[in-house]
DNA sequence: GGGTAGACCCGTGCCC
DNA sequence: ATGCAACGGGTCTACC
């Protein structure tokens, strides 16, 4: 469920778990999601030291090495993932594809089932996004910049949402959730967006991802008025029991109501 | 030439 | 056994 709310719940449960404890140990269990980086590496830059804090950009979590050469683990999860913390190995989750042990006996997952996930290091969160050209995470990007970067682009309002250059963090789940509640189609050039729109646009956002977060927390529970408990084949929308339909975009399945969400491009 | 969109691909598991 | 679709993103191509 790796979008920025799930993120962030997984930078909430590593700052809960595993920040000040002595890596005892490290295991590469699934060498393709390394990425510039080898087993050998992590254990020399890991072990002995500790996390100090964990940050999050966009779909990515950090966690500050305390002490040596210092610098960040960075995790994404691709689209399937999240964190355990466990004590028995023998709870260790099906799919762990890199092993954390702490000295206190204690152990964190990197949970990936797909393989679609990385795991890097970086000398710092700003470093790794500008390499990456990643624009500015969408639950810290202002009003004012929203507009000026949504306003240079040519591409529909979905697949706009979803460029991680131009906002980091929103993916298929929370773009279709934004545009319900914004009643923006999904095709809509976002340079035809008047200035109101793009305001409300970014409000919906941040409400949006902010009640994600506090759902996640909550184990899973979403107002009934949002689009994602109906987002499936037969659903309706929760404001007027509209039929939703379904197209692709950036070869993601959108799903939008045709009454709520009109195509101003006729 | 850059921005954009679509096709395809990368493990894995589930449905039929 | 096969096909398929999945909360991501990279590459390639066609098109403007």
């Amino acid at each position: 469920m790796p979008e920025l709310p799930d993120v962030e719940y997984y930078r909430i449960y590593l700052t809960a778990t595993a920040l000040h404890k002595t890596i005892a140990r490290v295991e590469v269990r699934a060498p393709r999601i390394l990425e510039g980086v080898t087993e050998r590496r992590l254990r020399s830059v890991l072990a002995g030291r500790a996390f100090q804090s964990a940050r999050r950009h966009g779909k990515y979590v950090f966690a500050a090495i305390e002490g040596g050469e210092g610098g960040w683990l960075v995790m994404h999860f691709g689209m399937t993932g999240r964190l355990s913390y466990f004590k028995d190995i023998g709870d260790d989750p099906k799919h762990d594809r890199f092993l954390i042990g702490f000295e206190n006996g204690y152990f964190l997952a990197f949970v990936n089932q797909r393989k679609f996930g990385h795991v890097a290091l970086a000398m710092s969160p700003e470093a790794f996004a500008e390499a990456k050209g990643l624009g500015p995470d969408a639950l810290s990007i202002g009003r004012e910049e929203f507009a000026v970067r949504l306003g240079e682009r040519r591409g529909g309002a979905k697949a706009t949402l979803m460029n991680q250059k131009v906002l980091a963090g929103i993916g298929n789940i929370y773009a279709d959730e934004i545009l319900f509640r914004a009643g923006v189609h999904p095709k809509t050039p976002v340079n035809t967006l008047d200035e109101e729109t793009l305001g409300t646009l970014h409000a919906v956002m941040g409400d949006v991802l902010h009640t994600a977060i506090a759902a996640k927390r909550r184990c899973e529970d979403f107002p009934g008025s949002y689009l994602l408990p109906h987002r499936h084949e037969g659903g309706v929308c929760p404001l007027d029991g509209t039929p939703l339909e379904t197209i692709t975009i950036s070869g993601r399945r959108t799903y939008f109501c045709p009454t709520h969400q009109s195509d101003e491009r006729e």
